[in-house]
DNA sequence: CGTTAAACGAGACGGTACGTCATGTCTTCGA
DNA sequence: TCGAAGACATGACGTACCGTCTCGTTTAACG
């Protein structure tokens, strides 16, 4: 086993430094992020942060995985509406937060970076999808989603709209609107 | 009239930085680009590049309005398939080439960077959304589409779904899938 | 002959130069100096610049004989009072003149540069030292100055001093100062 | 005490560049030196020298203050033979070593520059000014020169002869030359 | 309770790129 | 042909971060 000698690391440094991280990614976004700022602005030295993270990109995916607030799953017994809740909540939050766009830049960047898209999936991406799927899977045997459809399949026609709509075309998402468009995309993958 | 003083700018060397941008692009990614690295490839000298564009963001999102290509809008006097083919081709072509996360990519920056975003609006954006939006309104004419469901909205439920499958979900675009995903998206804006 | 064809070279551009030249000298110093800031104040284009003068040492140096008064050589018959008139009157301009330091940096550059150590040379030192030689050994002969030291030595008892304290030792020359500094170095070539 | 935080400067490194500079300086004089040369001289990255120097002329100033060897001031007791002795050899280091025009040139661009200005009086001129003062007090003490004559008088009759024969009549002083400028000048200061 | 090994701050270092400026040459147009 | 205007290759400027490296100091856990 590994014994750990010598003093370790302290928790409120870490702590520091992704506070830190997340002020600076909300005032100027990923590009404007420097480690630099990050050193600074936490009063820490630089290769305190390289002591525990290997790089920019790796930092910022696993502030985001911890700050970015997973998908809420409500589960009221009904399964579809929980759906349409946990899609219409999610986009909110993200057009709220001020690393939505963070996100989604890392995720054209991962695809051109194989270690960071690794990251993003193991630290972001994964435990979001995977709980979502189970959802749908839940509302296709209560037999109010069409069967025939693969669940990812749902998840695109469902969350796909929104982030669109939001992230594309610009347009700010309250609860209202997005309730709407979340309605109308689920006329595609009711059962009938 | 103006008359045009001093040595014009050689069109031959504004065409080679922009060939350069985009090699270098495909092989590394808006983040790793470089206008020393772009001023090299194209044998032309960094200050040439300023005095042509502001900085790197607004080159490349003028070498991407350039060399993306446009939606292709088919005619065939079948609206709803015309839009179809429209946005399966749409998709295809942006998952084969190199710079669609690019351009995803800059969408994100443009949050926090306004004057990039007014640049991809008006180089970008802006030719892409409007075409489609008349495509839309004809097919509602022609009483394939609900017409309860403004334009807009129609678009994001037929591409947003594309756009989460490629990006997010990090899915390859082939036409077949494509094809299948764009016709339950349908589902959802078809009249009935 | 020669005959001029073509448009003739305006004498009032030449002119222009000149004098943002020396404008600008007097402002910030040699290496300051900027042919882009001289052909801006002069209203002029770079190349015309260069059409004149090779470069920028070469421009200096034409100026700085141009502009620095000539060796004023008094002649009331009583050599050894205009010898010393002259220099006194030498230092007076130079250290009330923009210019001086100029000129003395040129000459410590000159040690590098042959071409311009030329240009100085012969457009600028020549002048002034042959008529002064021609002074002093008017004054040997009449008697007043030891016969047995060389004219060129005279020179540099005379003058060095008053460069020194001036250039180097970085203390204001007026016309009293010089006088009394003037005097003293005297001694050491009247005859005795 | 202050405690010397962080990764102490490296002396070598420190070292290198200064002999870089020296030796660009001596090939090719100031106006051609470069900080970039410098650094790929010394093998070091241009950063690091502005860390250390706020410029090229700071950099030079230091440099020259190092190199040129200071005044070389005999003591046999007798302080006239002293002094004349420290002229002679004064001058011909000057002129022996490349650096003397390059001395006399910032001495010039001094003028426009009043920090240059000070930092060559504080690296430079001070030392060797100061020394010799206080032997030509002795000398006068000694009652070998005349003693209604201020002691930087006395400098700039002995000395200005000799600067200006060298940089500006451009004349080689060997150690004979030197010493009959010197015998001569003397007469002037003598008392008698 | 002292050892000891790692964490930590500070900052130097070789790099690389930035965006700007000036150079000297060139092309184009109008006078 | 001159002159203005300005494009162009070149190359240096001074600055900002990068990721790595010494340092001296602090802090736990271990022996």
């Amino acid at each position: 086993m590994i014994s750990a000698r010598g003093r370790p690391r302290s928790r409120e440094i870490g702590d520091r430094i992704v506070a830190a991280t997340l002020a600076l990614l909300a005032e100027s976004g990923y590009s404007a992020l420097t480690l630099e700022g990050i050193a600074k602005a936490a009063g820490v030295a630089r290769p305190t942060i390289y002591r525990r993270w290997p790089g920019k990109a790796a930092l910022v995916a696993d502030v985001l995985a911890d700050s970015i607030p997973p998908l809420v799953l409500p589960d009221t017994g009904d399964a579809v509406g929980d759906l349409m809740t946990a899609a219409v909540e999610f986009i909110v939050t993200m057009s709220e937060s001020p690393y939505g766009p963070v996100a989604y830049g890392l995720l054209a960047e991962a695809h051109h970076d194989d270690e960071l898209a690794n990251h993003l999936q193991r630290a972001y991406v994964a435990a979001r999808v995977v709980s979502v799927l189970g959802l749908i899977e839940r509302a296709q045997h209560a037999g109010r989603l069409a069967g025939d459809i693969p669940p990812d399949v749902v998840r695109d026609i469902v969350f796909g709209p929104l982030i669109f709509r939001w992230l594309v075309a610009g347009q700010p998402m309250d609860r209202c609107n997005a309730r709407r468009l979340v309605e109308i995309a689920f006329r595609a993958v009711e059962s009938r």
